[in-house]
DNA sequence: GCCGTTTTCGGCCCGACTGTTTTCAGTCG
């Protein structure tokens, strides 16, 4: 019952019920505006980064792009009582079967409607494997409009499709990041091939991504040579190694399905308009949306080919741009060259999300955020000192781990082993534990290593809210991370509870991976962030942005709202072994999604700043 | 149905690709 009802709301079946209301206008015919009104709140909630419910029970729901007073209103009836009766009534104008099949790519509206009726297929629960007989016998290609390319078609991308949803669908950003990197070391090797970017919501960094998005930029030619070039680099796009199908080729873009079935599209570009075509193919969409709109009350249309003029714009500081006479385009070689020419401040591509960034460039008030370089050190660091640990031991000593810290530039880490185990050992033991490990730790610090270090502690929180590591423990350590690592799924309260009390306690500095969600796993569980907020402001406690490819948490619209509450966070890698702490750069794309500036980030302080705040030493 | 630095009314992004057509509709990003 539970599950069914997580299922029921989750942001893809809401995504999906306004997609089917979106269809159901489409096919009983209203103001084409209302229909793309529905899709776009249906796009918006598809792709937010925390789930829709949890900003209803906030009451914020009204603040989502795209959800307006009708729509949202609607959604309220639907999450108190699992039903709306305006939903349905509209939806029950048209075969529920017909909202199955267009889950299928390349089945949109009305080729759903249209093989529905004309098939009669009228079993929701058993369409899509009759559409799939009536192709294999033949019925499909006799409707008008369809041919038996299209019938072989719809076979395929229904065994695509039924694949796929068996499976996650949106992978974590750094399994992604490893998947582009390899697609783009293969398109670099073509002669003609003079740059390769990610773009997409893996430029944006964005936490999940879907489909892996690439922009190619051709070694300059002449002019005539250029469409050849186009389809050179498309056709070895194409032959890459490890695509298992090609979706479609053209004259400028492609795409192809890679093992284990991501989809990946290309488009080329000569340098002249790269810039326009980073711009429109990084998105989002609603950014591009709210680009567009405000570009044509300023007189202008956008495309990824450039800037046109929609009437004869003459004078003007028009130089930014190289102007093409011929098809009465600016064309521009860099980004931000083209946002410059709408007169708006450059914008970092992981805040292009539709919010308020364009407002936010007309007044040059984009912050400048946060950079890999400004972090001054990790302290949420496992090792492979073994202290009996509830959870799993790192892979590398404390000194191997101070060594690789200065390569990275660091000025301090912390070692934040796991709490011993408390089953086993008595409260006696596990404070001899902690004393040794102290000891040893002291040690190595006596080498006067030029990477300083802090003695930490990640330690559990207990299902009451207590934390696992017994009262005289605490003074072999400098500071302690608290975070849950079991019983996920308390009442909102009795969680908020639960985390408020572990706070309490004395040297908590650090509340560690804050919701608890496993990207394509688990959901984070349900906290009273204002409580969180406050309470972390109230004791000088940071809130950590931890950078494990699975986590990516605090999830960055979190971010965003704890900035207004004046939270401090932390960014951390919580490394089991060396090299993943280079997995930071996760974390602080989480940080700029969040609008992070330096200043909001606890570990950019120099050490003998950071040593105060940790130790909460006073002036 | 949504939205607001010329607006609470009157607008609403833009182009590529494909299959079935003979100039286009549907779908996608």
């Amino acid at each position: 019952m539970k599950n069914d009802e997580v299922e029921k709301f989750s942001n893809k079946e809401i995504a999906h019920l306004l997609r089917s209301m979106a269809a159901a206008y489409l096919l009983t015919g209203v103001n084409r505006f209302r229909i793309i009104a529905y899709e776009k709140a249906a796009d918006s909630i598809e792709h937010l980064t925390r789930e829709v419910k949890d900003i209803w029970q906030e009451g914020k729901l009204f603040e989502i792009p795209g959800i307006g007073s009708a729509i949202g209103s609607h959604l309220e009836d639907y999450f108190r009582s699992r039903k709306s009766r305006h939903f349905d009534s509209i939806l029950k104008k048209i075969p529920g079967s017909v909202f199955v099949l267009m889950k299928i790519p390349t089945i949109g509206p009305k080729k759903a409607y249209k093989l529905v009726r004309e098939l009669k297929l009228l079993n929701s629960a058993t369409v899509i494997e009759d559409l799939k007989q009536a192709c294999t016998q033949g019925e499909v290609a006799k409707l008008e409009t369809f041919g038996e390319k299209s019938e072989k078609d719809i076979v395929e991308a229904i065994n695509l499709f039924e694949k796929k949803s068996a499976k996650i669908e949106r992978m974590p950003l750094p399994y992604a990041f490893v998947i582009a990197k390899e697609i783009i070391d293969y398109l670099k090797k073509n002669p003609r091939v003079k740059r390769v970017d990610a773009l997409g919501s893996l430029r944006r960094m964005v936490a999940t991504i879907g489909d892996i998005d690439i922009a190619v930029q051709i070694k300059s030619h002449k002019v005539h040579q250029v469409q050849k070039v186009y389809k050179e680099i498309i056709d070895y796009f194409i032959k890459f190694p490890k695509k298992v199908k090609v979706d479609n080729a053209g004259e400028k873009k492609a795409s192809i399905i890679v093992h284990p079935n991501i989809r990946v599209d290309l488009r080329v570009q000569d340098e002249k308009s790269y810039g326009s075509m980073l711009q429109y193919f990084t998105g989002s969409k609603p950014h591009n949306i709210n680009l567009r709109e405000y570009a044509l009350k300023n007189g202008f249309s956008l495309s990824e080919y450039g800037i046109k003029p929609l009437k004869e714009v003459r004078s003007k500081k028009l130089e930014v741009g190289s102007y093409n006479k011929k098809s009465n385009i600016y064309e521009f070689n860099s980004e931000e060259k083209f946002y410059d020419f709408l007169g708006l401040q450059y914008i970092p591509p992981e805040i292009r999300e539709g919010t308020n960034e364009i407002e936010g460039a007309l007044r040059h008030r984009i912050p400048k955020l946060i950079q890999r370089e400004d972090i001054k050190g990790d302290l949420h660091i496992h090792s492979s000192y073994n202290l009996k640990p509830s959870h799993d031991l790192g892979n590398n000593t404390y000194l191997e781990i101070l060594k690789k810290a200065s390569q990275l530039n660091y000025q301090y880490v912390g070692f934040a082993d796991h709490n011993p185990k408390l089953s086993g050992l008595s409260s006696h033991q596990v404070i001899e534990i902690m004393k040794l490990r102290n000891q040893e730790i002291n040690k190595i610090r006596k080498k006067s290593y030029k990477v300083k270090s802090f003695i930490g502690l990640e330690v559990d929180i207990l299902p009451d809210g207590r934390i696992s590591l017994p009262e005289g423990a605490i003074d072999y350590v400098d500071y302690l991370i608290v975070a849950i690592h079991s019983l996920f799924n308390l009442d909102l309260e009795t969680m908020t509870n639960r985390v408020l009390r572990a706070l309490s306690y004395p040297k908590v500095k650090i509340l560690g991976h804050p919701t608890g969600r496993l990207l394509g796993k688990r959901e984070g569980y349900e906290l009273n962030w204002t409580k969180i907020f406050a309470a972390c402001r109230q004791s000088n406690i940071a809130i950590e942005i931890n950078s494990w490819p699975d986590r990516l948490d605090l999830p960055d619209l979190l971010v965003r709202e704890g900035l207004t509450h004046k939270a401090k966070f932390m960014l951390n890698t919580d490394a089991h072994a060396n090299s993943q702490l280079e997995g930071i750069f996760y974390g602080v794309s989480v940080a700029k999604r969040g609008w992070c500036k330096k200043n909001d980030i606890i570990n950019t302080l120099s050490y003998e700043k950071f040593r105060n705040w940790i130790l909460d030493i006073r002036y």
